[in-house]
Formats: structure tokens, sequence, C-alpha cells
DNA sequence: TCCTTCACG
DNA sequence: ACGTACGTGAAGGAA
């Protein structure tokens, strides 16, 4: 409806839903309920009033002058629970969002801006409502003022109206008279004494005789019951007071205007992530239906079908545009080409995949251009190739659409992806939605909420219309966000990071994964079913020692077995019961051969589940290969990680599991190569640390682990003994990992204190790691983030912690952060150094696997030497430390012989 | 979806 | 008086 004006009462609004809401809260704690209860009742009026103008009043939370004059009269207002005043500054984020209209001011109560908001709407012509759980405002109601009440009944919100007419049936005084009878009777919720003594029903008499609390003074005398007309005589001070207290004020000077109340865009991505963020379910859906119609592009975006129309689009970019783009393809890969080898397999991939592409230049300029019979996908590659010669493409996540990009290099694209991923690894998601938000300043509706869990391969086939939109606003967000992310990677000083790092490798990584490595199935299938009869010989022995049948794998069930029926003395407990961990049940192996068998079903079944069984679901029909997903954007510290399978934590440790690494082999007339550095993190600390104890060891080429054991243990390096050197290693190991007395002594198996002693040795030994290790930490307090020797970045909020635990979490962090993401950087180079090495000499050899300190690559026999050569080479010599970087490369028919 | 366990560096 | 070694991903069970 035209020209209706919705106001509301915050502060009494959140006061409501926080008592007439159970306790609700988010993930992380915070209460919501009041915000819940505020967000239910706020969105039930608009659905009945469509108003075109609302506000929302709030009280400031310094005491206003009012309460003041009261306090020095009668005690204080009932100070706000915590857990309510936590939900304050939320609601009115979530208002602001929604870019609703809130006022608040310091020495005015929220009720006198109500009132001086409904009057002034009034004499404009507005319908006005206005919603509060006060009955003070009754006093404002008139024929175009609506008062509305919202009462919760049972769990359910029932709002009552009041026009004057029902104020006078409700309350038997008009309107203007609510101030008159709050006068004389009071009402303690709003700290508004009255005359003691008058309740309601003697104040309601003496407004029938007199009318107002003015005119009850006057004719004081007059009044019939003499315990009131004493109260009133008493009290006439207080009397008028009260009247002062209960009466709103209609003509404070707000600077707002009714204008600036418009409604407008409510229905906002921002909003929608903060409620998300709440954990408030619900209101979301209510965003669900209302959302259509979200801002940036407006209907901005075209439909593209053939070739004239694409490259009539393509001639409207400007010289300073970049091009957005986000493909959408098929998940699958085209079998039937791929019958004669290698080469012929990658040239024909991608291929007849694409299905569309979302092409962005500016809000002006985006298209959706749908493959088809009169728009070819060699069309849109090839028009997309060209325009790139002259603009900076711009992608989310490049390395997954590459295939679409044959012209693509390092230089002349961007990923969003990975550009957001540096300026800050530890945020949530770096997908175009977040993008959008953060550096497009556009708000997209997310992909989930459209289209639900289905690939977009499914999205495009039953909402092709929506999908296209979503894609628009993905190259939109892209190209809109390239500038902005570019310049803060210089300011953070990162920029040479992306650009010579993390771009390159991107395309080294898309090789790799093409690539894949070879698995011989048929052996892997072998080694499972050998598995699988251990196992069940292993379930039955344990089921008769157990003396019932029960699933071994479930902690709980087995926790029950061990220690409630056979009641073994149970070590650890965990949030939901007994701990089962290998740790445990080693301490127990000598109470019943069970453990024994126990331990070994563990390990058999984890070997087939996830390797023999998980592994083979992953080997790729058409070549026999796995494929892994090398993900550039995961981890906090810059290291990488494989998902899909996971191909950085194959068995190696334990011999049985070593043995699975026989399946993964080289390719017909190849081999492996496979190169580890040497305590590459360890090196690390000793350049960044620059301490000469450390540095000097390792110039000498010593054995670190035996060196460090001869200075802590003052014995002479070649006496010292086995013990030592384990125990000096162990502390090695804790120093990377930002060292603490109790981890060390748990990994030793002694106490605290020698641990804390050896520790102590080792920091006198090398006292420059100690000062390096204290300097991270003020760092990362001072600056809120450490950095590795490339200048990537983790920030560390845990270190401005309350909680002592997460603060010395934070400390550890920033201890190994710096360590371990340098060592990431340096093996980052080395590959880029390698893989491309490799493609410039044109050889048949491939890097196919990192695993953070190794590589592994495909070598054709007669190139065994050359590749060798460039492997350790590239890899020594990626960067130039204080120390000599070590690259010890093997060779093998398989992964187990290569190691 | 969260938790526990365990595989790796 | 707390209750921790750093960084990951997958599987299976419990809820």
């Amino acid at each position: 409806m035209e020209n209706k004006l919705v106001l509301i009462d915050g502060n009494s609004i959140m006061n409501r839903a926080f008592y007439g809401v159970p306790e609700l809260t988010n993930k992380e704690g915070l209460h919501t309920n009041a915000v819940y209860g505020f967000l239910n009742i706020m969105f039930k009026i608009m659905e009945e009033e469509d108003p075109s103008h609302i506000m929302v009043a709030f009280d400031e939370k310094a005491p206003t002058f009012r309460h003041k004059m009261y306090e020095g009269y009668k005690g204080t207002r009932k100070a706000m629970p915590d857990e309510l005043g936590e939900q304050m500054p939320v609601i009115r984020e979530i208002l602001q969002a929604m870019n609703i209209c809130i006022h608040s001011k310091a020495g005015i109560e929220a009720d006198d801006i109500l009132g001086t908001m409904a009057r002034k709407g009034e004499k404009e012509g507005f319908d006005v409502v206005v919603v509060s759980g006060d009955r003070d405002l009754l006093q404002l109601a008139t024929d175009r003022i609506k008062v509305r009440i919202p009462k919760t009944k049972g769990g359910k919100t029932v709002v009552e109206d009041y026009y004057p007419a029902e104020v006078i049936e409700k309350l038997g005084v008009t309107p203007l008279q609510v101030i008159d009878l709050k006068g004389l009777m009071g009402d303690s919720s709003d700290n508004i004494p009255g005359v003691p003594g008058v309740g309601e029903k003697t104040a309601l008499k003496l407004l029938t005789l007199f009318g107002t609390v003015e005119n009850v003074i006057a004719h004081v005398e007059e009044i019939p019951q003499k315990r009131a007309r004493e109260a009133v005589k008493e009290n006439i001070q207080l009397a008028k007071l009260s009247k002062e207290l209960a009466t709103i004020k209609t003509d404070c000077r707000l600077g707002i205007t009714t204008e600036q109340c418009r409604m407008e865009d409510m229905y906002n991505s921002r909003a929608y992530h903060l409620i998300q963020s709440l954990d408030i379910k619900s209101i979301l859906k209510r965003f669900d239906q209302d959302m259509a119609g979200d801002k940036g592009l407006e209907k901005n975006f075209i439909t593209i079908s053939t070739k004239s129309e694409w490259e009539g689009f393509l001639s409207s970019v400007r010289p300073e545009d970049p091009v957005g783009v986000k493909a959408v393809y098929r998940a699958d890969r085209d079998v039937t080409q791929n019958t004669d080898g290698q080469i012929t397999l990658f040239m024909a991939e991608g291929e007849g995949r694409l299905l569309g592409m979302g092409v962005a230049f500016c809000k002006e300029r985006a298209a959706f251009c749908r493959i088809g019979k009169e728009l070819t996908e060699a069309d849109v590659v090839s028009g997309v190739g060209k325009i790139q010669k002259e603009h900076m493409l711009a992608a989310n996540d490049l390395k997954s659409q590459l295939d679409f990009f044959p012209d693509a290099s390092p230089a002349n694209s961007f990923d969003t992806n990975v550009a957001a991923y540096l300026i800050n690894p530890v945020q949530k998601g770096f997908a175009e939605e977040d993008i959008a938000e953060l550096y497009a300043g556009i708000s997209m509706y997310p992909y989930s909420q459209i289209f639900g869990k289905f690939p977009m391969e499914t999205a495009f086939a039953e909402k092709e219309e929506e999908l296209a939109r979503y894609v628009c606003y993905c190259a939109l967000a892209n190209a809109l966000a390239f500038p902005l992310l570019k310049r803060e990677l210089k300011k953070i000083r990162a920029l040479s990071l992306y650009e010579e790092i993390e771009m390159p490798l991107l395309f080294t990584l898309h090789g790799m994964e093409r690539w894949g490595i070879l698995v011989r199935r048929q052996a892997l299938k072998e080694y499972g079913l050998k598995l699988g009869v251990r196992i069940q010989e292993l379930e039955k022995d344990i089921w008769q020692r157990a003396g019932e049948e029960f699933n071994i794998n479930s902690p709980k069930q087995l926790g029950g077995i061990l220690f409630d029926k056979m009641h073994m003395p149970y070590g650890k407990k965990t949030k939901t019961g007994y701990s089962t961990s290998a740790e445990v049940l080693e301490k127990l192996r000598f109470e019943d051969p069970i453990i024994e068998q126990i331990l070994e079903y563990r390990q058999l079944t984890k070997l087939k589940s996830t390797y023999a069984d998980g592994l083979d679901t992953y080997i790729d029909e058409a070549d026999g290969r796995i494929h892994t997903t090398f993900n550039q954007t995961i981890t906090a510290t810059g290291r990488l990680s494989s998902t899909e399978p996971n191909l950085q934590n194959i068995p190696i440790r334990m011999e049985l599991g070593r043995q699975i690494r026989k399946v993964f082999v080289p390719a017909e007339g190849c081999v492996f190569l496979d190169a580890d550095y040497s305590q590459i993190e360890l090196r690390v600390l000793a350049h960044m640390s620059g301490d000469e104890s450390l540095i000097e060891a390792y110039r000498e080429n010593a054995d670190v682990h035996r060196a460090t054991a001869s200075l802590v243990f003052h014995t002479p390096y070649d006496e010292v003994t086995e013990l030592q050197r384990r125990n000096a290693k162990a502390v090695n190991f804790g120093i990377v990992y930002g060292i603490s007395g109790f981890g060390l002594s748990r990994d030793l198996n002694i106490t605290k204190k020698q641990a804390e002693k050896y520790i102590e040795d080792y920091f006198e030994t090398y006292p420059k790691v100690k000062e390096f290790m204290d300097q991270m930490v003020a760092d990362g307090k001072n600056r809120g983030y450490v950095a590795s020797l490339f200048g990537r970045r983790r920030p560390i909020p845990e270190l401005a912690s309350k909680n002592f635990m997460q603060r010395q979490f934070g400390e550890r962090i920033a201890m190994n952060s710096p360590i371990q993401g340098t060592a990431a950087d340096i093996i980052k180079i080395a590959m880029i150094r390698v893989a491309d090495k490799l493609k410039e000499g044109n050889y048949k050899s491939r890097l196919i696997l990192q695993i953070h300190d190794e590589l592994l690559i495909e070598t054709c026999l007669d190139e065994v030497e050359e590749v060798r050569e460039i492997l350790e080479k590239e890899m020594e010599n990626a960067c130039d430390l204080r120390v000599p970087l070590i690259a010890e490369v093997k060779q093998g028919e398989n992964w187990f012989e290569a190691k």
C-alpha cells in the first residue's frame, strides 16, 4: 500500500521477544532468541500491513535525562541481562543490512522518537502503525494511528490492535487519558511511580469524574473517597511528575524525514548472510521467497546463442575492462575419444563438455553463452582466447575450468579464489559468492539456496534460466573483484607471491591432475581381498573372546565390551564415552589377547576401506589412472591438500600398509623418480632464526638430531646414544610445531618436568631459535598475523583471545606457521620450475604428485638421467638459504620401490 | 551433521 | 586450574 508507515519500538519488542522465546544460540554460542522473536514479529507485521515505509527506534545505552531524574527518586531500572544485551548490536546490524531505517539518540527515548514520527507521518498523510510491547504507546492512537501490541501466547504471537475505540473499550479511557491514567496509577514496568495507594480502579474513577490529572488536583477536595483524597493531596508533585514521565513527546527534533524510512532492497544477501550466521533457518525462508530480485546486474545480462551475437557482444568490451568468466560444463570425461594413449586423451579432453559460459565486462555488459547449433564450444573458447590477448581473464578456481581456456597463462589470467586466499587463508570461503560480498560490492544469492546440492550440470538441465543468471553474476563478481583484489595483494606485499608462485603453480597443478597416476587395478583388488580374509578371521576371534557379536568399528560398542563387560581399566574418556584410540589400547596390550586382535583389525579395516576399496572407485575407466584434485586454497599455512582421493596420505609407516604403494606404477616405458627434501622445515628454521650453531650443523652436513643431542646433553658428537638421538629428534620436531612441555612429555613418555628441562636446554643450545620464536609470537600479537619468507600471511586472531588455551594455541601457530609456510613456498617454487623445465625441454616425463616435501615424477626411461638432474637441482636451488637444501632422489618400478 | 579414529607430511 | 604438540582428508558410527 502506498504511504503506510510502520514504527517499531526496538527495545520493547526485543525485550518481549527475549522473554517470550525459549533460549536459542548459534554455533558460536551467541544468544539469538530475541533477534529471532523480533524478526518474526517484524515480518508478521510487514506481511499484514504491507507498508511503504518503516522505522525502528532504539533507546541509547546511556541513561536518559528522564530516568536520571527518576533514579534519584527511587531505585533504577533493572539492568538488561547479558544474554539480551549481546543481541542488541546484532539486531541493529541486521536491520541496517536490510536497509531499514533505525534511529536512536542520546537523551531521547525510543517512545519519543516513535511519538514524534507517528505524528509527523500522520500529518503528512500516512497511515501509521506503531508496534510496541508497551501499553504506554496507546496514548498515540488516533483514527490514522494504529497501535499494535504483540503478545506471545503459548509460543504463538498474537497481536492486539488499538484504534481509539479499542483503547476506550479495553482501558476505559481515551488515548490521551492514558497519560493521566499512568500519572495516577503509575507503571512499574516503566518506572513511573504514580500516586501511592491509587490503583487502576481508583484512577479510572477519578478520571471519569475529572478527566485529567490537572483537574483531579484542582478539585482534590471533591474526591469522594477519603483514602484517595488523602493520597492525592499528599502526592501532588508526584502525580504531576508521573504524568510528565508518562507523556510521550511528539515534537522532538530528530533530523529524519519520513522519506528516509522508505523500504528498499530488504532481502539482500548481506542480510541473508548475517541471519544465516545466527543459524535461524525459519527466517531465511522468507528471504528465499523474496530475494528473487537481487542487485548488481539488474536485468542487464543477455543470453547469447548465435555466433554473430557472440561477436557483437565481444566487440562491446572497453579497453580497460577485464573479462570475468564462469564455465558451465559436464563433469564426465569423454571416453570414446581416449583409445589411443595419453597424448590424444588430453588433447581431446574438455572437447564437447562445455554447456555454457557466463562472460561479463562490467555491470552493464554481461552475457550467458549457450552452447548449441549456432554457437559452438569452439566459438566460445576461441572468442575468449582472442579477447584474452588484450584483457585480463578473471575467473574463480581457474584450475577447474582450465580445459576451456587453452590460451590462459599465469600472466593473462587472474584467479579470484587464489587471490582472496592469499589475502586471508583462514576465511570461510573464496567462491564467487564470497568474492561478490567482499571484493565486488554486489550481492549474490547463494547457489545452494537456488539449486540445492545439485551440480551445475543438473542445475543447467533443470533451471537453465536461473543458472544463466547465476553464472553471469559469478562472471561479474570476478570481473569487478579483479582490480580490488590486485590492489589488496599489492598493499599486503603478496603480489609477487601471487604472480610468481601461486598463479604459475595453478597451471602446474592442472597438468598434474590431468596426467594422473597409473594404478594396477587388479593388484589393488587382490590386496583388498587378502585383507578381507584376514579381517573376517579377526572378527570371528574377537567376537569369540568378547562372548558376543558386535560392531568392532563402533567405539561405543567396543568401549562397552572392553571396559564394562571385560572390566579393563579405561584410560581417557572422550566427550561421548570411553576412548578406544590406539594410544589407549596400546596400554591394555597385556590385559587380554583381544586387544592385539582389535588393533590389527583396526589397521586392516582402515587399509581396506580407505585404500583398497576407496582408491578403486577413483580409477578412471578411460585411462586406468587416478586423477586427484589438488586444493590450492584450503590450508591455513600455504600447503596444498589432495582430495577425491587424497594421495598425500598413502600408507608408508607400517609395512603392511606400505605394500599398497606397489600398485602405484609408472606407465609403460617409464620409471618413478621420487625426491624428498631432507628436513626442510628444520632447515627453514635454521635460516629464519639465523642461529649459528644450527646453521653450522647443516653446513657441515652433520646429522642434525645427533648434533642437537650432542649439544643439549653435553656429550661428544660420536658418543651420542640412540636414546639421546631419539630424544633430540623429538625435541626438534616439537620445536617446529611450537613446543610445549606437555606435548613433548607425552611423545617421549617422560614427565612434563623432564620435557621442560629438555626444551630449556635446547633453547640454551640454540638461543637464536628461542629469539625467533618469541619474535614470531610478538609479531603475531602486534600485527595480528605472521608471515612466511615469501610474504604468505596467516592471521592469528587466537592471540587476542581471553581464553588462555586459545591464546596458547595462537602462540604455537605463530611459531609453526612461518616455518611450515616457508617450506610450502619453497616446494611450490621447485614444482613450477621442474614442470616448466620438463615442458620447455619437450620431455615426455611428467610431475605427477606432491606430498608436502616430496615430488614424484613419472619418468620416461630414456630421460631418467636428465630428469633426475633437473629434479634434484631445481629442488635444491629453489631458494637460497643460509643452509643448503638437500633433495634425495630415488628410482623405482613402483612407488614402494622409489621410497 | 558431528565425532572419533587413523592415514600422511 | 586448566589440558595442548603443527598441518591435512576419509570412513564409519551416532545422533
